[in-house]
This record gives structure tokens, sequence and C-alpha cells, in this order.
DNA sequence: CTCCATTGGATAGCGATGCTATCTGCTAGC
DNA sequence: GCTAGCAGATAGCATCGCTATCCAATGGAG
């Protein structure tokens, strides 16, 4: 298979994939020539996968690449995988600021309380913070309980999602159903929220159903 | 208050809020002469609401836009809020490709089985569709029904969000906290996801744990 | 064996986004 | 009056994710 073969194949332009070639994202092909090579049906995987990550995930090219490294990297044990993903996923939060350090001794607090055990890197931690004091600098006194009404769903979808994988016999579809199912199902997550929200708000906060119009904040 | 002293409280630099006053995501201050303006506690306000937009929410501040414009418009039923506030998240789907259309019907007949009423145009419709494609694209074949295990959890936690703004008595924090809380809590949602995701991953995942080493895939 | 489209590789450019810097009059307040 | 600060306009800049061009080498058709 030649580029203009993949190019043809998967839909992406044939200078678009010399680029991800460039930027390492994409593995090259088997040499033949000085100047030629050969691609095959990994590359063409890989190309989806890379736009699913990019287009559903919305992760940027270096996210990625972060994520096809841990892919590539069969030393790597499945939980680091899963580190690896959810890292890729979370823009760092700069973490100089005090507020930030308070909220997240609170969030450490919950968590321990709660009894869950993730390491203390785990990026998802410093997010937590960060929208706690994303709340109260809107002027919302809120403490780390506030979580407490989505904690145990989300646990509860954790714990299907994680047998679900355990459950697989080859370590590459493991790794892959990981890295795919945390990005693609925390989309579809976000979107089902909105189309139940939606369907709760007709009742609740339609014409004459409790909110009062603007004239009496 | 000067734009001085706004920079100064909220953090952010003058020439960035001139820049938010160009792009009209910031009201302009009232005017006291032909070339000089004062600023309130309204301007410091939306600083902040703007930051977390982008900073909590990942909007654009096109996006932003779409938002304040809606808060702006007292007109606006507070269902119109929610529903611009979805929409502002949402990177249109260019819904062109065929599998698109096809997934998109399936969505919306499992919405519909589901018992859920939500507008023809939700863009959530969309998501999930784009989702199933991306999905069938790497090889899973799946339908709606995928969703189904985490339908109920987000169905739950939207009443649960709707009840309580719904119970506010002044349109302007309605309206408010719907924006916030549907950008807000969706990052948290996703952070307890991965923190949930980790916790289980340990007894499921960990060396020796049921998923085999790279030799036999 | 010739010819030319195609290839890999390198370099440069481009459009969008989100600022940031500079300039030009004008004004506030000492 | 003097100087710091102001509004508004214009221009520049860094990053991201491509896209376009150029080059020498190649490979397959004839």
């Amino acid at each position: 298979m030649r580029i203009s073969d993949l190019s043809r194949e998967s839909g992406i332009p044939i200078p678009t994939i010399k680029f991800y070639l460039r930027e390492g994202i994409l593995p090259a092909g088997s040499r033949t020539a000085p100047n030629q090579a050969t691609y095959g049906e990994a590359h063409h995987r890989r190309l989806r996968l890379i736009r699913v990550l990019v287009d559903v995930g919305g992760l940027t090219l270096s996210a990625v690449r972060r994520v096809v490294e841990a892919l590539e990297d069969d030393e790597l044990p499945l939980t680091d995988v899963l580190g690896v993903a959810h890292r890729a996923l979370e823009k760092p939060v700069p973490s100089t600021d005090h507020d930030l350090v308070v909220a997240r001794l609170e969030v450490d607090a919950w968590i321990e309380a709660r009894g869950w055990h993730v390491t203390v890197d785990a990026p998802a931690r410093d997010a937590l913070a960060a929208t706690l004091v994303a709340l109260r600098g809107l002027g919302w006194q809120v403490g780390p309980r506030v979580f407490d009404r989505y904690a145990g769903h989300m646990d509860e979808i954790a714990r299907t999602e994680l047998a679900y994988v355990a459950g697989m016999d080859s370590r590459e579809a493991a790794v892959e159903t990981t890295v795919i199912g945390t990005v693609v199902f925390e989309r579809a997550m976000v979107a089902l929220r909105r189309l139940a929200q939606e369907h709760h708000s007709r009742p609740l906060l339609g014409p004459r159903a409790g909110v009062a119009s603007s004239a009496d904040g």
C-alpha cells in the first residue's frame, strides 16, 4: 500500500499524512528503497484512531502523540495506559495559585473520605480542585461535597466499564478499548446529560413553571 | 472603577480587557467623556464568567459570545438559555456524511424509545451519532444500546440538577446557575469518572489480574 | 531503456485563534 | 500646565494544524 492508497482509503490528504509522519504520531512505512515505503492496515487503523482522538476527544496532536506512544509501549502495564490516556485528555493546571492549593487539599480529603484509591498525581484531582476554585470565584460557597451527587453515578459507571475491559483476553484489545472508551464515552456521557437536561427542563423550566420572569431578581 | 482597577482586581491584563470589549463579550463601560469610561461590579463578574467558560469549559471566544448574548437577553425563556449553552459547548458536526445520517436516525429512535423529549435540533443528538460513527469506524459493531449503561445515570443527574435550578426564585440566578452548572459540572463529572476508573482499575487491571501480558494477542 | 507521474523528505507558507504591543489623540487630577 | 492614564485603532505575534512547493530519486508503462 503506497501513500496515495492510504490517503484514498482514509480520506486524509497526502500532505496531512506526511505531516503526521513528521510529527511521529503515525509510524513510518517499511522502506523498500531510499525514497519509497509501503504502508499497511496498521497505518490505516492508526489514522482512524488519530481522527477519533482529535475530532471526538478534542485532543491536541501532542496529546495524541503521548497516547499512541503509550499504546506502542508493550511493557507498559494496562493501569498506566489508563493513566496516560487521562493525562493526555487533561490540560495541565498551572497550580501556582494559592486558592487552588487549598482546594486541592479539600479534594484530596474528600476523595480519601469516599474511599477511592487513586494516585496522588492523578490530574483529575487538580481538575476537581480547579472547578471548585472556579465556582467559588463566581460566588458559590461550596465545598467538595457538591460532587457527592455525581460521584456515586460515576463510581457505578466506571465499575461497569472496568469490569468490561478486564474481561478481555488480549492486552492489545484491552489497551485500545481503554483509550477509545475513555475518550469516546466521555463525549457520549456529556451528550446524554444534555439530552436528559433538556428532557427534564420542559416540565420544570417551561413557561409559568415556578421560575419568575425577569423583573423580580 | 477605571479599566486599570478592573484589570488589577480581575488579574486580566488591560490589553486583554480591551480585546474582550472589541470582541463584544464584555459590555462597554459607561461613558463619562468622549474617551473615558467607568466599569462596575457587573464587568468584574462578567470577566470571571468568561475565564470560567474558557478555562474550565474550554469554550472558544465566539462560543462565549453566544452564551453571554443569551444571558443578556431578558426575553429569552430559561429553556432556551439551556439550549444556547448546549449549542455553544458543542462544536457543530458537518453532518454531510452518509454514515452519520444513518447513525442519527438510530439515535433518534433510541431517544424516542427511552421516552426522552428533546427538540429535533438538539446538538447532543448529532454528538451521539458522531460517537457511534467513530466507534464503528474503529471496528466496534455497536448500536445506540451501548448508551443504555450511561443514560440512566445521566437521567438521574439531570433530574436533580434541573430540580435545583427550578427551585430558584430569580430568573437571573437561575440563568447563570444553568450556564455555569452545565459547563463546570461537566468538567467535574468527567474528572470524577476518571478518578473512579483509576480506583476500580487497581484490583481489576493490576499486575496478574486477569488481563494477559503482551505475548498472547 | 526512456519517460513521467509518484514518492519521501525538507522547507516554507497559511488561516484561525487569542492575545499583546504600539500609536494617537484626548482627559483627569494634581 | 504637566503627566499619567484613557479609549480606540491598527499591527504584530505565538501556537496549532495543516497545506503547498520544491527536490532528487524511483518505478512502472510503453
